[in-house]
DNA sequence: GCCTGTGAAAGGATTCACAGCG
DNA sequence: CGCTGTGAATCCTTTCACAGGC
């Protein structure tokens, strides 16, 4: 048990999560360490240890109790509440992103959409209405929202970003193909389907050509 | 200069190529490591090591040539050619995938689309024709394709990961959320919202409630 | 002077291995 | 006996700091 804990666990923990649901799902009570180690192909040792940064969790000779560690897990992560959400761009991407199940499911609601096209303006996906850019700032500030998605072209997320922190945003999930520079006391995260794939090209070999 | 690179560095170069490309676009032509290393808020000695790795790519009292450098990692990630890809399951998010550009832009041409749904076999999107999901494994032989991108519901994504492997495919990029089982030799990254959002919300606090 | 490339040092993360408990 | 929780050992990554070159 320690205070501060390395991020590199902390990022392990949703996965954890993840699994402990589809346990969960399937009617699994209790699992050993080495049996959430082969499901993830990590080691048990690594699974116990990351857990033992924040208490003890498990018992000698059974392991842990699905439904316990899993309280625990979303306690720690702080998702045991709803956590509101803004998504920027309502494009292709924006839109699938507003239509997907995942976020409720996991603890995530969708209360604000925004585009900078006026022909959207006023449209609902998944009955959220899409509103005009220019109302980004007193939506953020009307609802407290720390969190927000940005799904705008890669020309515009600096700016974009840039708003959202000036009206209290302390964490943005980027998917522009763009790294935004560091804010201090903002939490950026990206997703980037093409990073992934080059790095996986990196262990390939191109076939002819 | 080493044989055995660590994969983390090799995750990073995908970064770096992005921001050579961004500062090729911007005309910029030499630049020294502390400036990439400050767009990306890491150290310049971090970036100075990763490169090390590879060869002596810079200029002392000088930096990087940026054209220079963008071709040493486009070939170091082996992305001087363009890869094939294959999206299965054509849903919101399938759908959404084969429409983004950034796939063509950086090396990436998708030149299947599948998916089980009948109704949506014959449908073209960005002109690729959406092929029945039986017909899965010969279209990857045919075409000898090495990377799909797995854009199925959870319930399904082990199963066609199977065929997949077993159709030849080395690099998966699965959307789905859940985390597939390893298989040796195949690369298995996984893009899931929730685990990044989930991860963030460790780090802030929930307001009332 | 500015900046790279790199050994050496420092700092982290993972695995080992086992005491201790149910 | 099976499994957790954890110090110790190992392994890996980052930073430091500077020689050497433009």
């Amino acid at each position: 048990m320690n205070i501060d804990v390395p991020d590199i666990v902390v990022r392990r923990l949703p996965i954890y999560l993840r699994v402990l649901r589809r346990l969960q799902a399937e009617g699994v009570e209790e699992t050993p360490s080495h049996m959430l180690a082969k499901t993830l192909g990590i080691s048990a040792a690594r699974i116990r240890k990351d857990f033992s940064h924040f208490g003890e969790f498990g018992q000698q000779g059974r392991g842990y109790q699905v439904k316990k560690l899993t309280v625990e897990l979303q306690r720690i992560l702080h998702v045991d509440n709803i956590w509101p959400l803004v998504i920027v761009g309502v494009g292709q991407l924006g839109h699938a992103l507003a239509m997907y199940d995942g976020f409720q499911e996991n603890g995530f609601r969708i209360v604000a959409l925004f585009d900078n096209d006026p022909a959207k303006v006023g449209m609902t996906v998944n009955n959220v209405p899409i509103q005009h850019i220019d109302y980004l700032e007193g939506e953020i500030r009307r609802h407290q929202l720390q969190i927000a998605v940005l799904a705008v072209p890669a020309s515009q997320a600096e700016a974009i970003a840039d708003r959202l922190v000036a009206a209290g945003i302390k964490g943005i999930l980027n998917y522009a193909n763009i790294t935004l520079r560091p804010r201090p006391g903002v939490i950026i995260q990206q997703i980037d389907p093409t990073i992934i794939l080059q790095h996986m090209t990196y262990y390939l070999e191109q076939p002819r050509n």
